[in-house]
DNA sequence: CTTGACTCCGTACCATGGTACGGGGTGTAT
DNA sequence: ATACACCCCGTACCATGGTACGGAGTCAAG
Protein backbone atom coordinates (compact mmCIF):
# COMPACT_ATOMS: atom_id res chain seq x y z
CA UNK A 1 0.00 0.00 0.00
CA UNK A 2 0.55 3.62 -0.61
CA UNK A 3 2.80 4.67 2.66
CA UNK A 4 1.89 8.40 3.72
CA UNK A 5 4.35 11.19 2.03
CA UNK A 6 5.69 13.64 4.47
CA UNK A 7 7.66 16.70 3.72
CA UNK A 8 10.40 14.97 4.02
CA UNK A 9 9.96 11.95 1.69
CA UNK A 10 8.13 14.74 -0.72
CA UNK A 11 11.46 16.69 -1.02
CA UNK A 12 13.81 13.40 -1.47
CA UNK A 13 11.32 12.06 -3.90
CA UNK A 14 10.83 15.20 -6.05
CA UNK A 15 14.53 15.93 -5.22
CA UNK A 16 14.47 19.07 -3.63
CA UNK A 17 15.12 20.63 -0.60
CA UNK A 18 12.56 20.27 2.13
CA UNK A 19 12.72 24.11 2.63
CA UNK A 20 11.91 24.76 -0.89
CA UNK A 21 8.90 22.85 -0.89
CA UNK A 22 8.08 25.37 2.17
CA UNK A 23 8.91 28.71 0.31
CA UNK A 24 6.67 27.43 -2.35
CA UNK A 25 3.79 26.79 -0.03
CA UNK A 26 4.44 30.08 1.57
CA UNK A 27 4.26 31.57 -1.84
CA UNK A 28 1.12 29.71 -3.26
CA UNK A 29 3.05 27.83 -5.45
CA UNK A 30 2.20 24.53 -3.99
CA UNK A 31 -0.88 24.83 -2.07
CA UNK A 32 -0.36 23.15 1.63
CA UNK A 33 -2.12 19.55 1.48
CA UNK A 34 -4.63 18.47 4.23
CA UNK A 35 -2.92 18.08 7.15
CA UNK A 36 -3.31 15.05 9.56
CA UNK A 37 -2.79 16.05 13.01
CA UNK A 38 0.12 18.48 12.64
CA UNK A 39 1.95 17.34 9.66
CA UNK A 40 1.96 17.78 6.34
CA UNK A 41 0.89 14.53 4.36
CA UNK A 42 0.96 14.66 0.37
CA UNK A 43 -0.87 13.15 -2.75
CA UNK A 44 1.49 11.44 -4.51
CA UNK A 45 0.59 14.06 -7.69
CA UNK A 46 2.94 16.84 -5.67
CA UNK A 47 6.21 14.92 -6.59
CA UNK A 48 5.23 15.45 -10.23
CA UNK A 49 4.26 18.88 -9.94
CA UNK A 50 7.81 19.60 -8.24
CA UNK A 51 9.52 18.38 -10.98
CA UNK A 52 7.36 20.30 -13.32
CA UNK A 53 8.15 23.45 -11.35
CA UNK A 54 11.80 22.61 -11.82
CA UNK A 55 12.02 21.28 -15.53
CA UNK A 56 9.80 24.85 -15.66
CA UNK A 57 12.21 27.02 -14.41
CA UNK A 58 14.96 25.16 -15.87
CA UNK A 59 13.74 26.38 -19.37
CA UNK A 60 13.88 30.11 -18.25
CA UNK A 61 9.91 30.21 -16.97
CA UNK A 62 9.80 32.19 -13.49
CA UNK A 63 7.93 30.92 -10.54
CA UNK A 64 5.02 33.11 -11.26
CA UNK A 65 4.88 32.08 -15.06
CA UNK A 66 5.46 28.44 -13.30
CA UNK A 67 2.13 29.11 -11.38
CA UNK A 68 0.18 30.20 -14.52
CA UNK A 69 1.26 26.85 -16.36
CA UNK A 70 0.28 24.96 -13.67
CA UNK A 71 -3.16 26.75 -13.55
CA UNK A 72 -3.88 25.72 -17.03
CA UNK A 73 -4.71 22.56 -15.82
CA UNK A 74 -6.43 23.26 -12.32
CA UNK A 75 -8.95 25.82 -14.46
CA UNK A 76 -12.58 24.05 -15.17
CA UNK A 77 -13.55 24.11 -18.38
CA UNK A 78 -15.67 26.94 -18.94
CA UNK A 79 -12.25 28.79 -18.96
CA UNK A 80 -11.21 26.44 -22.15
CA UNK A 81 -10.37 29.51 -23.94
CA UNK A 82 -8.27 31.30 -21.52
CA UNK A 83 -6.24 28.28 -21.15
CA UNK A 84 -5.80 28.43 -24.87
CA UNK A 85 -4.53 32.10 -24.89
CA UNK A 86 -2.21 31.27 -22.43
CA UNK A 87 -0.80 28.34 -23.56
CA UNK A 88 -0.25 30.16 -27.11
CA UNK A 89 1.39 33.50 -25.32
CA UNK A 90 4.18 31.06 -24.05
CA UNK A 91 4.62 29.63 -27.60
CA UNK A 92 5.43 32.78 -28.73
CA UNK A 93 7.74 33.52 -26.13
CA UNK A 94 9.45 30.16 -26.37
CA UNK A 95 9.56 30.91 -30.39
CA UNK A 96 10.91 34.03 -29.75
CA UNK A 97 13.63 32.73 -26.91
CA UNK A 98 14.13 29.92 -29.71
CA UNK A 99 14.89 32.35 -32.43
CA UNK A 100 17.52 34.71 -30.58
CA UNK A 101 19.22 31.74 -29.23
CA UNK A 102 19.76 30.50 -32.69
CA UNK A 103 21.05 34.31 -33.55
CA UNK A 104 23.23 34.06 -30.73
CA UNK A 105 24.64 30.22 -31.86
CA UNK A 106 25.11 31.54 -35.45
CA UNK A 107 27.33 35.03 -33.78
CA UNK A 108 29.40 32.22 -31.86
CA UNK A 109 30.08 29.95 -34.84
CA UNK A 110 30.84 32.84 -36.90
CA UNK A 111 33.48 34.08 -33.64
CA UNK A 112 34.81 30.23 -33.99
CA UNK A 113 35.49 30.50 -37.13
CA UNK A 114 37.16 33.60 -37.08
CA UNK A 115 39.09 32.12 -34.28
CA UNK A 116 40.58 29.28 -36.57
CA UNK A 117 41.36 31.36 -39.16
CA UNK A 118 44.51 31.90 -37.64
CA UNK A 119 45.36 34.72 -40.23
CA UNK A 120 42.53 37.15 -38.83
CA UNK A 121 44.26 38.69 -35.08
CA UNK A 122 42.02 37.66 -32.51
CA UNK A 123 41.84 41.44 -31.81
CA UNK A 124 40.07 42.53 -34.69
CA UNK A 125 37.19 39.72 -34.63
CA UNK A 126 34.15 42.00 -34.12
CA UNK A 127 32.52 39.56 -31.44
CA UNK A 128 30.37 42.19 -29.82
CA UNK A 129 29.06 43.35 -32.98
CA UNK A 130 28.43 39.90 -34.24
CA UNK A 131 26.47 39.14 -31.13
CA UNK A 132 24.17 42.01 -31.65
CA UNK A 133 23.78 42.06 -35.09
CA UNK A 134 24.80 39.03 -36.95
CA UNK A 135 27.47 37.96 -39.15
CA UNK A 136 26.62 40.90 -41.72
CA UNK A 137 28.83 43.62 -39.86
CA UNK B 1 33.47 65.80 -33.90
CA UNK B 2 32.41 63.07 -31.49
CA UNK B 3 31.66 64.82 -27.72
CA UNK B 4 32.64 63.37 -25.18
CA UNK B 5 30.09 60.83 -23.70
CA UNK B 6 29.70 60.64 -19.98
CA UNK B 7 27.74 58.25 -17.86
CA UNK B 8 24.90 59.81 -18.05
CA UNK B 9 25.00 60.02 -22.20
CA UNK B 10 26.40 56.55 -22.26
CA UNK B 11 23.48 55.00 -20.37
CA UNK B 12 20.71 56.93 -22.41
CA UNK B 13 22.64 55.66 -25.13
CA UNK B 14 22.44 51.86 -24.25
CA UNK B 15 19.48 52.18 -22.53
CA UNK B 16 20.03 51.83 -19.26
CA UNK B 17 20.06 52.73 -15.92
CA UNK B 18 23.03 55.19 -15.04
CA UNK B 19 23.58 52.85 -11.63
CA UNK B 20 23.26 50.17 -13.60
CA UNK B 21 26.55 51.02 -15.32
CA UNK B 22 28.00 51.58 -11.94
CA UNK B 23 27.15 48.58 -10.88
CA UNK B 24 28.71 46.85 -13.47
CA UNK B 25 31.79 48.51 -13.08
CA UNK B 26 32.04 47.69 -9.62
CA UNK B 27 31.09 43.73 -10.82
CA UNK B 28 33.87 43.90 -13.20
CA UNK B 29 31.73 43.91 -15.93
CA UNK B 30 32.69 46.95 -17.57
CA UNK B 31 36.09 48.04 -16.81
CA UNK B 32 35.79 51.60 -15.44
CA UNK B 33 37.11 53.95 -18.45
CA UNK B 34 39.98 57.07 -17.96
CA UNK B 35 38.36 59.41 -15.78
CA UNK B 36 39.85 62.97 -17.10
CA UNK B 37 39.58 64.65 -13.91
CA UNK B 38 36.83 63.45 -11.56
CA UNK B 39 34.59 62.53 -14.30
CA UNK B 40 34.34 59.04 -16.36
CA UNK B 41 33.96 59.84 -20.12
CA UNK B 42 33.69 56.70 -22.11
CA UNK B 43 35.00 55.50 -25.64
CA UNK B 44 32.05 54.73 -27.83
CA UNK B 45 31.84 50.99 -28.19
CA UNK B 46 30.61 50.98 -24.86
CA UNK B 47 27.94 51.83 -25.99
CA UNK B 48 27.67 48.14 -27.91
CA UNK B 49 29.82 46.48 -25.65
CA UNK B 50 26.31 47.42 -22.82
CA UNK B 51 23.93 46.66 -25.68
CA UNK B 52 25.70 43.37 -25.72
CA UNK B 53 25.41 42.32 -22.36
CA UNK B 54 21.95 43.31 -22.07
CA UNK B 55 21.08 40.92 -25.12
CA UNK B 56 23.09 37.89 -23.91
CA UNK B 57 21.37 38.06 -20.29
CA UNK B 58 17.59 38.21 -22.30
CA UNK B 59 18.55 35.50 -23.99
CA UNK B 60 18.97 33.69 -20.21
CA UNK B 61 23.06 34.20 -19.92
CA UNK B 62 24.04 35.27 -16.09
CA UNK B 63 26.42 38.29 -15.92
CA UNK B 64 28.92 35.88 -15.01
CA UNK B 65 28.52 34.10 -18.51
CA UNK B 66 28.38 37.42 -20.17
CA UNK B 67 31.67 38.49 -18.97
CA UNK B 68 32.57 35.21 -20.21
CA UNK B 69 31.73 36.06 -23.46
CA UNK B 70 32.71 39.54 -23.35
CA UNK B 71 36.40 38.32 -22.33
CA UNK B 72 36.34 35.79 -25.64
CA UNK B 73 37.01 39.12 -27.15
CA UNK B 74 39.91 40.74 -25.12
CA UNK B 75 42.49 37.26 -24.74
CA UNK B 76 45.34 37.26 -26.90
CA UNK B 77 46.09 35.23 -29.85
CA UNK B 78 48.01 33.06 -27.84
CA UNK B 79 44.70 31.74 -26.21
CA UNK B 80 43.09 31.03 -29.04
CA UNK B 81 42.09 27.79 -28.18
CA UNK B 82 40.83 28.81 -24.92
CA UNK B 83 39.00 30.85 -26.68
CA UNK B 84 37.63 28.51 -29.39
CA UNK B 85 37.19 25.92 -26.19
CA UNK B 86 34.84 28.71 -24.72
CA UNK B 87 33.01 29.58 -27.45
CA UNK B 88 32.13 25.72 -28.18
CA UNK B 89 31.24 25.26 -24.45
CA UNK B 90 28.57 27.70 -25.07
CA UNK B 91 27.40 26.46 -27.98
CA UNK B 92 26.75 23.66 -26.79
CA UNK B 93 24.28 25.13 -23.97
CA UNK B 94 22.49 27.06 -26.36
CA UNK B 95 22.01 23.86 -28.32
CA UNK B 96 20.66 22.28 -25.00
CA UNK B 97 18.84 25.63 -23.77
CA UNK B 98 17.13 25.21 -27.53
CA UNK B 99 16.19 21.66 -27.67
CA UNK B 100 14.40 21.78 -24.17
CA UNK B 101 12.59 25.02 -24.95
CA UNK B 102 11.73 22.69 -28.31
CA UNK B 103 10.34 20.04 -26.42
CA UNK B 104 8.89 22.53 -23.88
CA UNK B 105 6.88 23.49 -27.34
CA UNK B 106 5.39 20.92 -28.43
CA UNK B 107 4.14 20.08 -24.79
CA UNK B 108 2.85 23.20 -24.70
CA UNK B 109 1.33 22.42 -28.24
CA UNK B 110 -0.49 19.40 -27.32
CA UNK B 111 -2.34 20.99 -24.62
CA UNK B 112 -3.36 23.40 -26.60
CA UNK B 113 -4.84 20.48 -29.18
CA UNK B 114 -6.16 18.61 -26.28
CA UNK B 115 -7.82 21.88 -25.03
CA UNK B 116 -9.35 22.95 -28.14
CA UNK B 117 -10.83 18.81 -28.59
CA UNK B 118 -13.91 20.09 -26.53
CA UNK B 119 -14.76 16.45 -26.15
CA UNK B 120 -12.00 16.03 -23.76
CA UNK B 121 -12.40 17.66 -20.29
CA UNK B 122 -10.04 19.57 -19.53
CA UNK B 123 -9.33 18.24 -16.03
CA UNK B 124 -8.52 15.01 -17.69
CA UNK B 125 -5.82 16.96 -19.46
CA UNK B 126 -2.53 15.71 -18.98
CA UNK B 127 -0.75 18.74 -19.11
CA UNK B 128 1.78 18.07 -15.70
CA UNK B 129 2.90 14.43 -17.66
CA UNK B 130 2.96 16.40 -20.59
CA UNK B 131 5.80 18.63 -19.44
CA UNK B 132 7.32 16.10 -18.36
CA UNK B 133 7.69 13.29 -20.44
CA UNK B 134 6.30 14.63 -23.74
CA UNK B 135 3.13 13.66 -25.16
CA UNK B 136 4.08 9.67 -24.79
CA UNK B 137 2.44 9.79 -21.68
C1' DC C 1 31.52 83.82 -11.00
C1' DT C 2 27.29 82.05 -10.11
C1' DT C 3 23.80 78.73 -11.12
C1' DG C 4 21.96 74.54 -12.65
C1' DA C 5 22.70 70.17 -14.50
C1' DC C 6 25.34 66.55 -14.05
C1' DT C 7 28.62 63.40 -11.58
C1' DC C 8 30.86 61.50 -7.52
C1' DC C 9 30.63 57.66 -3.94
C1' DG C 10 28.77 55.08 -0.20
C1' DT C 11 25.09 52.88 1.52
C1' DA C 12 20.52 51.13 1.69
C1' DC C 13 16.91 48.96 -0.40
C1' DC C 14 14.20 45.90 -3.81
C1' DA C 15 12.60 41.35 -6.05
C1' DT C 16 13.51 36.57 -7.03
C1' DG C 17 14.47 32.05 -5.56
C1' DG C 18 15.85 29.90 -2.43
C1' DT C 19 18.85 27.84 2.10
C1' DA C 20 19.99 27.58 7.04
C1' DC C 21 19.05 27.63 11.86
C1' DG C 22 17.03 26.71 16.16
C1' DG C 23 13.82 25.79 19.79
C1' DG C 24 10.11 23.14 20.29
C1' DG C 25 6.43 19.47 19.21
C1' DT C 26 5.23 14.81 17.31
C1' DG C 27 5.07 9.91 15.91
C1' DT C 28 6.62 5.52 16.09
C1' DA C 29 9.49 1.60 17.14
C1' DT C 30 11.44 -0.88 20.70
C1' DA D 1 7.49 5.27 28.21
C1' DT D 2 11.21 6.88 26.20
C1' DA D 3 14.48 7.76 22.55
C1' DC D 4 15.33 9.42 18.15
C1' DA D 5 14.08 10.77 13.75
C1' DC D 6 11.30 13.68 11.78
C1' DC D 7 8.26 17.81 11.41
C1' DC D 8 6.61 22.48 13.03
C1' DC D 9 7.22 27.66 12.32
C1' DG D 10 9.50 31.97 12.42
C1' DT D 11 13.27 34.35 11.26
C1' DA D 12 17.63 35.29 9.28
C1' DC D 13 20.63 34.83 5.72
C1' DC D 14 22.51 34.05 0.79
C1' DA D 15 23.36 35.20 -4.32
C1' DT D 16 21.96 37.67 -8.39
C1' DG D 17 20.88 41.80 -10.72
C1' DG D 18 19.84 45.66 -10.10
C1' DT D 19 17.49 50.65 -8.28
C1' DA D 20 17.19 54.61 -5.13
C1' DC D 21 18.96 58.20 -2.19
C1' DG D 22 21.57 61.96 -0.62
C1' DG D 23 25.22 65.06 0.40
C1' DA D 24 29.11 66.81 -1.83
C1' DG D 25 31.89 68.01 -5.72
C1' DT D 26 32.42 69.56 -10.72
C1' DC D 27 31.66 71.36 -15.32
C1' DA D 28 30.04 74.66 -18.55
C1' DA D 29 27.02 78.34 -20.12
C1' DG D 30 25.50 82.78 -19.42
Amino acid sequence: MKEKITIGKLAAAANVNIETIRFYERKGVLKQPNKLGHFRYYPEEYITRIRFIKRSQELGFSLKETVDLLELKIKDQAKCSDVLTKAEEKISEIDKKIKDLKQMRKSLKDLANCCEDKSIPLSDCPVLECFINGKDK
